[in-house]
DNA sequence: GAGAACTTGTTGATGCTTCAAGTACGCTAG
DNA sequence: CTAGCGTACTTGAAGCATCAACAAGTTCTC
């Protein structure tokens, strides 16, 4: 999502803190650079696997776990998903027949999903473009330093967001 | 999107470069960033200025120009989108009353996108607040050298992305 | 100037994401 | 045991994003 925050020049000069010059650059580029990477990184892995990033990211977290199963809020946690939207997912994966829903023993409003051969088969093909993708366009260009720097950028925004929080996930 | 590059716990140790333990760890956090950043800025948005982040970019761009008045081509190349979510997004917009469509008078296939009064209020309403969300998420927390050092980063990949583009946008 | 080739912008289909509401079950207190 | 509250998950509606296909206009070429 590009933004421009600029001074105002229609806006008003009022007590709004606007962006100064260094660092509206550097949010444009910064939003430029992920809206573009996204969307290729989203194009090589539906052209060579015909997954879309969000059907990588649940396949992954399912293959992190002993056989690939797991109760759909713990997925919606480590994903960070809103359970609505991991709900709406799993219909669609499952229609593809990557995963399947499975109800659970010990407590009747629970679900687990489960990771089918065909899911498995589905991630596993398609990792190692898609990290070499990543590659490509990100990691292969940044020094170790770079790398660093971003991680620890992460870091200060997530924490702000933290303390910032009037809630985190609507849903979780 | 948050996405796990992990070397081959489940998956093949071929020839694929997969990412190191610090790459990693700067991938995920960075995903995370981003989308925890834009959830709490699109919420923000909706729910004190009724725009979605599409819509304040839209209407940012229009306000950056003569009259509120562009070429639809120009804005979309503008925007780095594709005319089609441009057109779409502009139907929703002028239901609202944010935007108007008009004819081109000197190429009878083109269209002007023009800013109404409304659209004018709308953004010049919602932008001090989405301003002071991005620094106070972000921009307030981050030192000089990481504004820098984010910028140079999006430099980076987006130089690589150039030079690898198979033909950057679908549609444009 | 006629036809091919390209441009401008729209549309429809499909999938993705969010919010609000709903269903069904479990837990705890009295 | 039952009433009320919390939890687990699903559903529906609406907006958003992408792709493929399209209509209509312009430009290029011979």
């Amino acid at each position: 999502m590009m933004c421009q925050l600029f001074p105002g020049k229609v806006f008003a000069m009022n007590d709004t803190r606007w962006l100064d010059a260094d660092e509206q650059r550097a949010w444009r580029r910064y939003l430029r650079m992920h809206a573009e990477l996204t969307t290729r990184l989203a194009r090589q892995l539906q052209a060579d696997s015909d997954l879309s990033l969000a059907d990588f990211e649940v396949l992954v977290n399912l293959t992190d776990v002993p056989e690939g199963r797991i109760r759909v809020t713990e997925l919606a946690k480590s994903l960070q998903w809103e359970k609505s939207r991991l709900s709406h997912h799993f219909s669609r994966m499952e229609k593809r027949g990557l995963v399947v829903r499975e109800n659970c023993p010990s407590d009747a409003r629970g679900a687990f999903v489960v990771l089918t051969p065909q899911g498995r088969a589905a991630i596993e093909a398609a990792a190692p473009g898609h990290v070499e993708t990543v590659r490509t366009l990100m990691f292969d260009g940044l020094t170790d330093e770079q790398v660093d720097a971003l991680e620890s950028i992460a870091d200060v925004v997530l924490d702000r967001i933290d303390r910032h929080d009037d809630g985190g996930l609507r849903s979780a």
